[in-house]
DNA sequence: CAAACGTGTATATAAGATTATTACAGGTTG
DNA sequence: CAACCTGTAATAATCTTATATACACGTTTG
């Protein structure tokens, strides 16, 4: 299963464009997430390594560096992504064992089919898409 | 990332498709995979459960219950998978927030579309495809 | 400028998941 | 029956993830 630190930046995000004209601080952004407040200004920091929001040291708030239509959840997913791969392999397989020797080689080909299948699902909703969805939800 | 155990189950049946007249023991089976014995028996039990393989207690190989070329490589993930989603949710959003209160439900619908583009990817491909091609990588 | 509040970041710690290992009851085989 | 095997529990070692504490330093406002 994928860490709750991709769930936590969409939750992020939503926050920001859903309230966008109030400079929300990490400590009441954390209050709605349900985490600590360091684990926000973290991965707020992903974010802006990446480029899709921009924050600025001893002011709260954060700001989307461009629309929400525009950033999708596969932006979001490689921003807070540390591992590459999403099938993990198994670490000692036996190279004197002609299976042992390539069942790795052969599990990436599937891992890269699979994880391009993944992704491309993921790029195709964006951030304004799950904002949109909230709050058609709440208002129901 | 999704834990080694699916890996670890398709290095498995390859060897038991490699070999098909050879009974193979956990034991050496283990030492082709390079995890200790049990843990190629308690994949071995949850591929039985599956209905994926046979076994007999105290006797030593592995039988597919069917052709490697009708055996996908989702039956093996779902054989193996004791977590069912793929995107981890975090798990104290405030209620009391319209975000909050509606970012599982959006996300549980971002999950099942991207888990859905990756299981019908693996479902694409067989234990046949992979054992081919771990043998064509082996002859070369 | 000083107090209150904020971010960015390191570090420590706790909690949880994963894997390895040991052990053993009981089936199988020669 | 002796040697080997599976199925399974239990424990321990290891890795990952999440939480909490702390603090240097930027910002704002009276």
């Amino acid at each position: 299963m994928i860490n709750s630190r991709f769930a936590i930046a969409v939750h992020l995000l939503a926050l920001v464009q859903a309230f966008p004209d109030t400079a929300q601080s990490s400590a009441e952004l954390a209050g709605s997430i349900g985490v600590n407040a360091v684990v926000v200004r973290q991965v707020s920091q992903q974010l802006r390594r990446a480029e899709l929001v921009a924050t600025h040291k001893g002011k709260a708030g954060l700001r989307l560096t461009r629309p929400a239509t525009q950033i999708t959840l596969l932006d979001v997913y490689q921003a807070v992504q540390t591992e590459p791969r999403l099938i993990g392999l198994h670490e000692h397989p036996n190279p004197a064992c002609p299976v042992g020797a390539n069942i790795q080689a052969a599990l990436d080909s599937v891992n890269a089919q699979a994880q391009l299948a993944f992704e491309t699902q993921l790029a195709r909703q964006t951030v304004a898409d799950v904002t949109a969805d909230v709050l058609r939800r709440a208002a129901s």
